[in-house]
DNA sequence: CTAAGGACCTGTCGGC
DNA sequence: TGCCGACAGGTCCTTA
């Protein structure tokens, strides 16, 4: 997916688009995403006036007066804004047909994202237990050093927990880990508090850099506008295995971590 | 509680 | 050219 920089410019670029505007029409082709969508959500949405696009996580906030729409990207979704009568391709699988003539379709070829219903007043389940947001001030030293505290997993696996900080995802833990020279298979239980608050500035450091330059291009992201990121060029050890670093010129070395592809340099890191 | 592995689903790429 | 396995941005759920 869209790890959180990219759903961050996807919110960004939907928002003014969307903020403010009528739903007129909700049209589902395809049901069965991760979890089923509402079998009642035109009822739920038509005729009502979206009030905010919010972030939380990698979770996109639609907000009505009377609850919020959470829409997740999974793996390899995406929203744009296309004329209304555009045909649908092959796994365009919602719209939210706007009064403005435009409609907000959420492709996903893999269908591991989400589009959920979450009423006033109520916290839905897949919100309740996620950790602080990387770019708040509540993602600090302290914060992370008391989730590390005890953990015989890798960091990289403690940082891509939701539980301890929400949006890292498989492409920025490798780069924050790089940035902070920090192995990725070391335990995060004997990692020094001065490498772990290095660790935070790195994490919120890559990530705002890549929010700044529209995301990381993969494959067929795109962002709401439908303009590409241009983070990809940055990128010192995600999908570089085999190459030199770019700080020592050792040659990359790639493990698999969690299932996760994940790539490291043997030297600045340890 | 933590940790590890499977599950969900489609598309693409490399190797034979 | 065609087929088959491995892998891809996520993360919940089950099992140990």
């Amino acid at each position: 997916m869209p790890e959180l920089p990219e759903v961050e410019t996807t919110r960004r670029g939907i928002a003014p688009h969307v903020q403010d505007h009528n739903i007129e029409a909700v049209r589902v082709r395809q049901p069965r995403l991760r979890w089923p969508v509402p079998p009642d959500l035109a009822d739920l949405l038509v005729d009502r006036r979206v009030q905010s696009v919010a972030r939380r996580g990698k979770y996109l906030l639609i907000g009505f007066e009377h609850g919020t729409v959470l829409v997740h990207l999974g793996m390899s979704g995406s929203l744009r804004l296309v004329p209304e009568a555009l045909p649908p391709a092959r796994h365009d699988h919602l719209d939210l047909v706007l009064d403005s003539g435009l409609a907000l379709r959420l492709t996903d070829p893999r269908r591991f994202g989400a589009v959920l219903w979450q009423p006033l007043g109520a916290v839905h389940e897949l919100l309740a237990s996620l950790g602080p947001e990387p770019l708040s001030d509540t993602f600090d030293a302290a914060c992370l050093q008391r989730a590390c505290k005890g953990r015989r997993s890798s960091i990289k696996q403690v940082i891509m927990d939701s539980k301890v900080v929400v949006g890292v995802g498989n492409i920025y833990a490798n780069e924050a880990l790089f940035a902070a020279g920090i192995h990725p298979k070391r335990a995060a239980g004997r990692i020094s508090p001065q490498r772990l608050a290095r660790l935070v500035d790195e994490i919120k450091g890559v990530l705002a850099r890549a929010i700044e330059q529209g995301g990381t291009t993969l494959r067929d992201f795109v962002g709401g506008d439908g303009k590409p990121g241009y983070f990809s060029q940055e990128l010192a050890v995600y999908g570089r295995a085999g190459d030199a670093c770019v700080r020592c010129r050792e040659t990359l070395r790639e493990i698999r971590l969690g299932q996760r592809s994940t790539v490291f340099c043997p030297k600045c890191q340890t």
